[in-house]
DNA sequence: CGGTGCGTTGACATTTCTCAACTGTTGTGG
DNA sequence: CCACAACAGTTGAGAAATGTCAACGCACCG
């Protein structure tokens, strides 16, 4: 339970990194460590919300289900990110569903009732809160603009130049963190249609892909496709 | 600059609309109006932070330069809304830079210090911003999983079922706010399509389509739409 | 070695976009 | 009050993008 590691989680998030030391304690005090394998379920749709999660190893997706026995990914988080405060923070229960989708994944769950009695008692708290959250919109409003493309290569290509790259011999390089399949359905397509972009994209000269990453050669014409549907 | 238009503007924003009105007249105490023209400049990418801001009136875009001379969008601002937030409570500097796109553009400017002063001394103000910026949260999620359907029929089902409507004579009815060629693009689809869609339904009795109203005659077929592809 | 899952490719069906023409409304100026 | 322009909305025909289904290769893992 007073597991160290919690609060050098903590310490790293950016809702919390720029607290006191006493009050990252207090917060501390009122966690503790999950660990889940691939495919577990972490929380249901509908459930009543008990507190909020931060990702210190692994990986969550979030997702609804349909009737029609499909499933629709709302968002795929990884390490150093949080999920679920806005369930507990305004609506009181989950709106999605949650699944681990890596072995091992690992988590610190911010226990909900303590943590509001925690935000009301202490006034350093909320605003530290209230910058990163200010950071997740901005965000999700990128993501947004990007869903909003009509097609398919112009929502791959904003995606692309989205991602933190590092420096390679003639391009930049970008690890995936998700299989191909699920960038696709992240950007609204089938694996296929993504398949097919990159074969064109890599005959072309524009990318290079591999298995578990992607590399720039032109970012300029990338980013002209980004903008519109010219597709050249 | 103590134009009571300030006031009104600042109540107006979801931010601070619950809050007291003595915290609200402080607020606008340490705010004060700007005036742009289309084509100036409000700040620099890299700039100190003073301040973050709401739009009376016009339009803001933020964008990023390039180290290749270009611009890239990052988004656009209208009235009603606030931006800068992030920079102010997070980083301290603004990491990209801010133009008006019409002439005029008024803001009201929430002077950066004195507002950071305020949130440490005034419990009440971080959390009634944290709630509304949840509730942001939450609807840009919705925003997402709205925009990552596939078919056209289910973005409209679900935007439509999304909409605050007043019960008529036979259904719900709908104001439209905006012409339907925006809606269309809201939903990323041409207009053609949503037209087509829309009398497709209005001939299967699923809604009424006026101008400048929509009605919708059976909701639960819409939910079915909106949930997966099985069109029926 | 066989199984499982990711990624690719091909053939085909469908949706959706594009382009163009047409209607009806609204607003403007004579 | 009418003629006219401007614009939202509709409709049709054909093209293009994308989804679906099915088969296959390839890596990883027990």
């Amino acid at each position: 339970m007073n597991d160290p590691a919690i609060l050098e989680t903590l310490s790293a998030l950016p809702h919390f990194h720029l607290l006191e030391p006493d009050l990252r304690e207090r917060l501390a005090a009122l966690s503790r460590s999950r660990s889940l394998r691939a495919g577990e379920i972490l929380f249901h749709e509908g459930e009543a919300c008990r507190g909020f999660f931060a990702i210190r190893r692994g990986g969550i997706k979030l997702y609804r289900s349909t009737p029609d026995g499909r499933e629709q990914v709302v968002h795929n988080f990884h390490g150093g990110q949080t999920f679920a405060e806005a369930a507990l923070l305004n609506i009181g229960h989950y709106p999605v569903s949650a699944v681990a989708t890596e072995s091992p994944t690992e988590l610190v769950e911010i226990a909900g009732e303590p943590f509001l009695r925690l935000l009301r008692e202490d006034a350093r708290l909320a605003p530290a809160m209230v910058g990163s959250l200010c950071m997740r919109l901005i965000a999700l409003v990128e993501r947004v603009e990007e869903l909003s493309l009509i097609h398919a290569g112009s929502r791959l290509a904003r995606w692309l130049l989205r991602q933190p790259s590092q420096a390679a011999t003639r391009g930049f390089r970008i690890e995936l963190v998700l299989p191909k399949k699920d960038l696709a359905a992240h950007l609204s397509m089938t694996a296929e249609t993504l398949s097919r972009l990159l074969r064109r994209w890599q005959d072309e000269g524009l990318v290079e892909s591999e298995r578990g990453s992607l590399t720039i050669l032109e970012p300029d014409r990338l980013t002209s496709l980004g903008e519109g549907d010219p597709e050249a």
